[in-house]
RNA sequence: GCCGCUGUAGCUCAGUGGUAGAGCACUUCCUUGGUAAGGAAGAGGUCGCGGGUUCAAUUCCCGCCAUCGGCUCCA
């Protein structure tokens, strides 16, 4: 007998090699029936794996992220059986779970799948899924996993086995198709309900584009027919979101292929938008302490030779400018940190002084490769919210702090209320290719790291993701919605102080290095709007809207009125205007509607004579008629009531 | 940069080896209407760009450019 011991701290007793399911089928049958795979002392492993010794035990149901993934693997491999049965001789690169999902990448041949096959493959991966069967692991020598894959002909797993030590090899088959591959998996295939796929790509041979590129399907499954369909309807939703659409259809931007492609146009509206984003930032951070500087776009070639940005970059940057005077030359500022580096530099600098916080909302310029470009998430010239400090060591910690208070006051001014603090440190083993004291290096982790706890936030620490000069916390939102968007970037810089030879005069008299800390909570202008638009659906807050009010008369008769309201709203600093078209009332709502306008003012005869106004509020209806400096005052309160939340 | 899809009016999209169409938007006129689309007329396109095949190319072929979906990248 053995002794297991369940998450709530129970003790039962059951037969040496009984399984996670026998275990959970002694518990409930129900809960038996949704077990996906197990936690065995921490380790994920199939439920049907039979346990030989004392353990702890955590059963894994579609609730748990181990479960989730257990179900897509298997999904991965339903698929590969799938696409084996409709394309014999079908090779197979790798089919891990995802995000949202799966995907695998396979060989064809000379054959081509394409997005008008995924119904066949759907339907074969369910009638697969319902003849429920059995995912079966079995340890296997290297010799004979070779073996068999050789036999197979599957180039790809031989090559992934190469870096495989015998021993630990497991393969998992299920129905008539076998897999190399590590687990878990769940026990049978009847768990997968309902399955889509989503998405073909290319994608090279482990990544790497000298390789040949396999074909990845990307699919996803569920244990019930419901969760796909709500997860089909939050696909759409996803779609009705996109940034790019609705920044055409509420005029906030646009590119222009002559201009140049990655360039945005703000348009009016958006630029109404961006404005009122920075002056909000840019109050917050002079009341932090941040000191506005100016600083112009173009660099001499020798101030990114310094910073070093020159050789890592200069081949695939905008190339340089040239100038009348022969070999001069300079470069679209890529960046805005050695332009404030020398600003620290333009006197000497005491102990008393830091930390120095230069703030600029400096538009850089980035030759972004034509494929990674992307509405404004990724673009060749934006606009960073960026900010350097420059402070002893032993502020870096105090300094985090302030800054994690700053980016969640944005975060908070913007409904962004999910997140998580993701901290990249160096890796564990390999510290080579950092630069920088390994003293510092610990004193700076160590104070992100208590930097974060201090704040409370939920944090997840990377090793091995911090760039070389630094060690880093980014945060990870969640929108609306439910995706994931890295924002808010604060980083720790050992290199540029040491390039530039920054200095400041000590207390002992001596000249010492400051540290230098980058940081942007919106990231930049065009990607922060982008996410925003996502999150909010083009529905800004009272706050930031660029377009407040419409106001509708109900026809031309009552157009006087509803300037002198216009006007009176706006002397109340209310946002607005007049929609004067000869069209009929239900038009006009239509359309402002459309325009996510927050409120709508419906003017006819009777508010004329009243000196009142119609409010409806957008999405929202009717709310009746009120004195138009009601409305004025109600509007202007609710701006103030939020902005006052914030705050505190 | 790589692979694949796509490119027709401002937007969304039909269509064709014989130089093009709809809806919305736009302009003008009629209508002056009370909470999500009033009516009529009009204007608007080198069918992404450049080559080739053809009597004839927006349509077929090639190249390029751009979009989109990924990959790689992201100071």
């Amino acid at each position: 007998m053995i002794n297991i011991t369940l998450p709530d701290g129970a003790v039962r007793q059951y037969n040496e090699g009984t399984t996670a399911l026998e275990i959970a089928k002694s518990i409930s049958e129900g809960l038996a029936r949704n077990v996906l795979a197990a936690k065995v002392n921490g380790e994920v492993w199939d439920a049907t794996r039979p346990i030989n010794a004392d353990s702890s035990l955590q059963l894994l149901t579609w609730n748990d992220r181990d479960g989730k993934e257990a179900l897509w693997h298997s999904s991965a491999h339903l698929m590969a059986e799938a696409l084996e049965a409709l394309y014999p001789g079908i090779k197979f690169g790798i089919g891990p779970p995802i995000e949202n999902g799966f995907y695998y990448d396979v060989d064809p041949g000379d054959r081509v799948i394409s997005a008008d096959d995924f119904p066949k493959i759907e339907k074969k991966m369910m009638e697969l899924a319902h003849q429920k069967n059995a995912y079966l692991r079995r340890e296997i020598s290297k010799a004979d996993a070779v073996a068999y894959f050789r036999e197979k002909g599957d180039q790809y797993k031989l090559d992934l086995l190469e870096d495989l030590k015998d021993g630990s090899i497991t393969f998992y088959s299920q129905g008539n198709f076998t897999d190399l591959c590590r687990g878990p998996h769940i026990p049978d295939t009847g768990f997968i309900k309902a399955a889509k796929l989503l998405n073909i790509a290319g994608a090279y041979w482990r990544g790497d584009e000298t390789k040949k590129q396999l074909t990845r399907i990307y699919g996803i499954t569920f244990p019930k027919q419901k969760e796909l369909d709500e997860y089909l309807v939050m696909l759409e939703e996803a779609k009705k979101r996109d940034h790019r659409k609705l920044g055409r259809e509420l005029e906030l931007f646009t590119f222009s292929e002559k201009v140049g492609m990655g360039l945005p146009l703000w348009l009016p509206n958006g630029a109404a938008l961006r404005e009122r984003l920075q002056s909000f930032l840019q109050k917050a951070q002079l009341k932090a302490g941040y000191l506005p500087v100016v600083t112009p776009h173009i660099g001499h070639k020798q101030l990114y030779v310094t910073s070093g940005h020159y050789e890592k970059y200069g081949k695939d940057s905008f190339q340089p400018i040239r100038t009348p005077q022969e070999g001069e030359e300079f470069f679209l500022k890529p960046m805005n940190c050695p332009h404030h580096c020398e600003i620290y530099k333009s006197k000497p600098r005491s102990y008393k002084d830091l930390p120095i916080r230069f703030a600029e909302f400096g538009t850089v310029y980035r030759y972004e490769q034509h494929g990674e470009l992307h509405g404004l998430t990724r673009v060749r010239g934006f606009t960073q919210d960026d900010a350097h400090l420059f402070c002893r060591p032993d502020q870096v910690k105090e300094e985090f702090c302030k800054v994690i208070d700053l980016v969640l006051y944005v975060f908070r001014a913007l409904d962004f209320t999910d997140y998580t603090a993701q901290i990249s440190l160096r890796d564990k083993v390999d510290r080579s290719k950092y630069i920088g004291s390994e003293e510092n290096w610990n004193k700076a982790e160590q104070a992100i790291i208590e930097a974060a706890k201090e704040k409370g936030l939920n944090t997840v620490i990377e090793y091995g993701e911090a760039a070389f000069y630094g060690p880093k916390l980014d945060f990870m939102v969640r929108d609306a919605i439910g995706r994931k968007w890295q924002l808010g970037t604060i980083q720790v810089d050992y290199n540029l102080p040491e390039r530039f030879e920054l200095e400041y005069t000590g207390s002992d008299n001596q000249k010492h290095r400051p540290v230098m800390i980058h940081r942007a909570p919106f990231g930049s202008m065009e990607r922060f709007v982008a996410v925003l638009i996502e999150h909010c659906a083009g529905k800004f807050p009272l706050w930031l809207t660029p377009e407040q009010v419409a106001i509708l008369p109900i026809s031309d008769k009552y157009i006087d009125y509803a300037n002198r309201v216009s006007e009176q709203l706006k002397n109340a600093d209310i946002r607005g205007y007049v929609d004067d078209r000869s069209e009929k009332i239900g038009k006009k709502i239509r359309d402002n509607e459309l325009k996510k306008v927050p409120y709508m003012l419906i003017i006819g005869e009777k508010e004329e004579a009243d000196g009142t106004v119609s409010v409806r509020k957008q999405g929202d209806g009717d709310k009746g008629a009120m004195p138009v400096s009601d409305f004025a005052d109600l509007l202007n309160m609710e701006v103030r009531q939020r902005l006052e939340s914030i705050n505190s």
